[in-house]
DNA sequence: ATTTATAATTATTCATTCAAAATATTCTGC
DNA sequence: GCAGAATATTTTGAATGAATAATTATAAAT
């Protein structure tokens, strides 16, 4: 057995992780209803904290409850693809805004070092992603508003239920750097107005390009 | 006719209301600890539902969990009633703006008569604010969003956690009205860059207002 | 043969029971 | 009298079991 029973969080919480994986992972489909029994017997628990779990899901929207019927992981029509990412482009965009207002010479430059990374990250895909990864998350951060944080990393786990759930395709790599660095130029800047705008544009080309 | 299903909804759904209500009329105030065996023997019910309807309310950032400590009304700092506010006038702001792009005349007319009640409903304070609200839910509905109108939703729940909850002063009245009226104007006009400004322009008014 | 009604199976929903953890209280020792 | 440890009580968290509601399948009647 490999229960290592430490709790660090609660057990409906860690179930919910692992359900969220389960679904990014498309072990549970778009769709699919989803059998208590099944997964409980699977993660070797009671129903109990796997209905709170999935309480906590169908609230992020990654799953949808029907009275009587149990539960179904949402399907993302191509409509709300497009109303997911517009909100996540308002306030991301939004959020840069803050920044280039708000933020302190250290914060920037913790935001240039990320930037610089990226740059030299431009022929490897996968960190190229991570780190831009990194550089949405901090820029949130520096946001600091907990309840934009939290709206937008739901938004986000929406958004992977997406089969092509890449934000930012391969073949953009380039020109995604290219707007990066101009979003950076204006940062450094504390240019609200044109940082707004080109974390807006970022969104809108990323969008173009995955439809 | 009218009862057609005798269980409109789970009893957690139904609980989780209200539980909302009991936080809106402060019988349960920001801060203080909830006590699982008590409200589930006021409602005449298990622990079992109230405890989902707990993990709903959590979701929805009314209260706070925490781990082996239970759950606790979300207490709201000033910062966090700005925050708020900030994301309420993006997201509506954002709405108002797609609705003077997309919507149809006969939409734009419900709006303009819903105005027109707002007009005449200027003496009568209660009434007032609920033809207001019912404009906001309609412009929202209008946007055609279902994802904006989930969060919009919720942000207003936990606005309501606040003392001075309403999000128009008394004696704003008249400004505010002044203020739908220009908006209602820029939508009537479909000038989309206009009605987004004096959306926002509404919002802060309202909120130097109520601060 | 098709449609409707009833019965049976299946799965959700809620209650009761059990265990573990945290806090408060009491008792003992210095 | 005070401090520390041990015990007891309170409360959260999880499991199991029972009941209700819904769907599907089968049978009967038109």
């Amino acid at each position: 057995m490999s229960a290592v029973t430490l709790t660090p969080r609660a057990l409906y919480q860690e179930v919910a992780e692992q359900l969220r994986q389960r679904i990014f992972s498309r072990e549970l489909e778009p769709g699919s209803w989803i059998d208590e029994l099944k997964i409980a017997q699977d993660f070797g628990i009671s129903r109990t904290p796997l209905r709170e779990a999935l309480k906590v899901l169908a609230a992020e929207g990654l799953i949808t409850m029907k009275v009587r019927r149990g539960a179904y992981v949402t399907e993302m029509s191509e409509k709300d693809l497009r109303d997911v990412y517009h909100l996540l482009s308002l306030l991301e965009s939004d959020a840069a805004g803050v920044v280039a207002t708000n933020a302190t010479a250290e914060q920037l430059q913790a935001l240039q070092a990320l930037h610089d990374e990226l740059e030299g990250a431009a022929g490897e895909r996968e960190r190229f992603f991570a780190i831009n990864e990194q550089f949405h998350m901090l820029l949130l951060e520096l946001a600091d508003n907990r309840w934009r944080s939290q709206m937008v990393g739901d938004l986000r786990k929406v958004m992977k239920l997406n089969r092509h759930n890449s934000l930012l395709k391969t073949g953009r790599l380039r020109e995604s750097l290219a707007e990066h660095r101009a979003i950076m130029q204006a940062l450094a800047a504390r240019d609200q107005a044109a940082t707004v705008q080109r974390m807006q544009a970022h969104f809108t080309n990323g969008l173009t390009a995955a439809a």
